[in-house]
RNA sequence: CGCGGGGUAGAGCAGUCAGGUAGCUCGUCGGGCUCAUAACCCGGAGGUCGCAGGUUCAAAUCCUGCCCCCGCAACCA
């Protein structure tokens, strides 16, 4: 009974410090609660990557913990299918742009299937009933005035069909490829977004949560200060959009017709509709490059139609590749599918929501990923699982104890920190702190850790006067890991179930309605446990150095060590030798060289490997001149997909060693044919 | 004067909005435990919080100036 005062006592605590209208708060009058969430639309002219993967898990995350406090949910995501970069895509491999995008739709949706993501609706741009509202969005502000038809300015480039703004180009030319650009009008229609401004400044003054993080906001609120510019909402230039209703020779622009799927994917405008329901949006989430577009434009085409602004809009930061920013054109694109087959689900989704504070960048390393698996998920949560099912075995004959009355709650240190977990948990939860939040979660999973240590149950044991001592401890460990499953069940897909089920519990037969299943006190006693396998087996890294040692040294006297057997297990951070071997390594010749113009550190080469020539482009200007170049042999990679640098074709690679700014050329100790292969 | 992010222990980071004993993970050194997935627990070593001023009883935190790194913008193959 003290248990249960304390417990109301600490809810009622928690509820009222929450403000928002969406909390885990139970069941009071009124209309009930909802709950809107979306990510952006994704763009698919590339592969999505662990950026994509990111965002739609953790609004996943959100959205099912909102779902198990009970809250009418609706998450969205989708695809933005319009534009040229898709008309030209799906040209270049001789596909209608529908064809091209439905398949992109089946990659991605395949993509969330993996990743186990919950989406209530998946909104495609292309589909009827969004280019419905963005026609009659589009018609509404041409009517009243904030849209009108004007001229677009600006530098085209036949070759490459693409405009340019004066400040892109190179030399007056196209910063693609380099040649000639003229000056053209198009005829165009814009957006007032100027008349929005000081409303825009004067409504985020008054709603300091309107965007986050705060840097975000400040960031928004110095870019508005600058002065805003009305924007192109439509062009001629190419047809893959929505046509304007009343001028069929433009097609809507971008933002008009991709930010407005967050109310078209509701039925906006439909008597009845889920838009009456779940709008305005409790939150737009997405990373922090397009929050400009979120917080400012979204907000202005709102108030300009009169539709109420969302509550918020969260830019979060983005997983760097080693140091690097993740992107097509680096050729570091990480494949979350790839990552799944490797670890499991569970440890991926607990990577990217546990590993950055959210909001802030942060670096991607496998290395780190198989800390955080090892560390936490392995050692202190799966072990303490094992731990104490093996006491539970030894001293308990295998069924939950019944824990001894007579103890007090202060005595039970567990209880306390469980309460407190759950309260740390909920409210990072409401503010989006999603990292934080999981961190409440084994917060608890090391005090029980500890709380082994102190208790000492295998002395207990020894001891039949302590015997109900011993129950209660074990008690205490079972209904700690309980309530760790039900907070961890919004983010993980397996192991929440998988645990409850080794502690005798059935699952599918559970309640797990928050805050109610996060009580202390939901584990029945008497019910037998079923030990079973290892809820996260630890990863081994044995060929890889610790972090820190030049991995260059270890791989090497790894394949030293190993002599050419069968493919031993390759380890994170290892290539296989077929994957090395698949880079084609060669001497090559050096023909001629000279500088790539407008381009301080560009060189662009015309080299020989074994019979044919090619051109690449090297950036090693500043430590080369031209003409000390000519007649060299050197090292390139001769099957480097090409491409295209200050507008300069590039068909290979040439190998450099740099350091401390330093920079040499690799090249052939002795001489050699040209077109010799290197490995 | 382009925009933005950052500089805190060997590595990676939190803490900065609301100033009050500098914290976490990994690594390292030592100890403990034997229930457990070579796991778990305790302790030690290791920091001029980029630099210089200023405000304050008190600054990693607020203010001013400067230095350095990174991303984007237009030079990465």
């Amino acid at each position: 009974m003290n248990i249960e005062q304390s417990r109301n006592a600490a809810f009622g605590a928690a509820r009222g410090t929450e403000q928002r209208t969406a909390t885990a708060g139970g069941g009071a009058a009124g209309p009930a609660e909802t709950f809107y969430i979306t990510t952006p639309i994704y763009y698919p002219s590339g592969r999505l990557h662990i950026g994509h993967a990111y965002t739609t898990v953790a609004a996943d995350f959100v959205a099912r913990y909102k779902r198990q406090c009970g809250i009418d949910t609706w998450f969205l995501t989708g695809m933005d299918e319009h534009g040229l970069k898709i008309a030209r895509a799906a040209e270049a491999e001789g596909l209608d742009p529908k064809a091209f995008v439905d398949r992109a739709f089946r990659q991605i949706s395949g993509l969330w299937k993996v990743l186990e993501i919950s989406h209530d609706d998946f909104i495609r741009t292309t589909e009827p009933r969004h280019k419905q509202v963005v026609q009659a969005l589009f018609e509404r502000l041409y009517r009243q005035g904030d849209i009108y038809k004007g001229a677009y300015e600006g530098w085209y480039c036949a070759p490459c069909e693409s405009f340019w703004l004066e400040r892109q180009l190179v030399d007056g030319n196209c910063p693609d490829c380099g040649r000639s650009c003229e000056l053209v009008k198009e005829e165009a229609y814009f957006f007032r977004l100027s008349r929005y401004q000081d409303r825009w400044l004067e409504y985020v003054e008054h709603h300091p949560e309107f965007i986050q993080p705060l840097s975000r906001r400040n960031e928004m609120i110095s870019f508005v200060k600058q002065g805003l510019d009305d924007l192109c909402v439509s062009r001629t230039s190419f047809s893959w959009g929505i046509p304007v209703a009343f001028d069929r020779q433009h097609v809507v622009y971008v933002w008009l017709d991709a930010l407005t799927n967050y109310i078209s994917a509701l039925g906006y405008g439909q008597p009845g509709s889920l838009f009456d329901k779940y709008w305005p949006a409790d939150v737009h989430l997405m990373a922090k490059e397009i929050v400009r577009f979120h917080a400012i434009i979204w907000p202005i085409i709102l108030m300009a139609a009169g539709v109420e602004l969302p509550k918020q809009i969260f830019g979060h930061g983005w997983f760097t590749a080693d140091g690097e920013k993740i992107g097509k054109s680096r050729g570091n694109v990480i494949d979350p599918v790839v990552l799944v087959d490797k670890y499991g689900l569970d440890p991926i989704r607990y990577y990217l929501l546990r590993e950055l504070p959210f909001g802030a960048d942060g670096n991607y390393t496998e290395a780190r990923l198989i800390r955080r698996t090892n560390v936490d998920l392995a050692n202190d949560l799966g072990n303490l699982l094992q731990r104490t099912l093996a006491m539970v075995w030894r001293f308990a004959g295998g069924k939950v104890p019944q824990p001894d009355a007579r103890m007090e709650d202060s005595q039970r240190p567990l209880i306390a920190a469980a309460e407190k977990a759950w309260r740390a948990y909920a409210d990072c939860l409401e503010h989006l702190d999603l990292s934080n939040a999981l961190g409440a979660v084994m917060d608890l999973v090391g005090r029980a850790n500890k709380y082994i240590e102190e208790q000492l149950p295998w002395d207990l044991a020894k001891d039949e006067a302590k015997h109900p001592q011993l129950r209660t401890v074990l008690y205490d460990l079972l209904e700690t890991l309980r309530i760790a499953a039900v907070l961890l069940k919004p983010a993980l897909r397996r192991a929440p179930d998988a645990l409850l089920g080794q502690l005798g519990l059935d699952p599918a037969g559970l309640d797990f309605r928050l805050p109610q299943a996060a009580r202390w006190g939901g584990l029945p006693a008497g019910i037998a446990v079923r030990r079973g396998a290892p809820l996260f087996p630890r990863i081994e890294v044995t060929p890889e150095g610790p972090e820190g040692i030049p991995q260059a040294a270890n791989a090497a006297a790894g394949t030293k060590g190993v002599p050419g057997s069968e493919t031993p297990a390759v380890a994170p951070g290892v290539i296989s030798y077929d994957e090395f071997a698949r880079i084609d390594l060669r001497v090559a010749e050096v023909l001629r060289a000279e500088p790539v113009k407008g381009a301080d550190r560009l060189l662009k080469l015309q080299i020989r490997v074994g019979g044919s020539e090619r051109q690449i482009v090297a950036g090693i200007a500043q430590h080369y001149r031209p003409e000390e170049l000519t007649g060299r042999h050197i090292v390139v990679v001769a099957n480097l997909a090409a491409a295209k640098i200050r507008g300069e074709e590039s068909n290979g690679m040439l190998l450099a060693a740099s350091a401390e700014g330093k920079l040499c050329l690799v090249v052939p100790e002795a001489a050699i044919p040209s077109g010799a292969r290197v490995k």
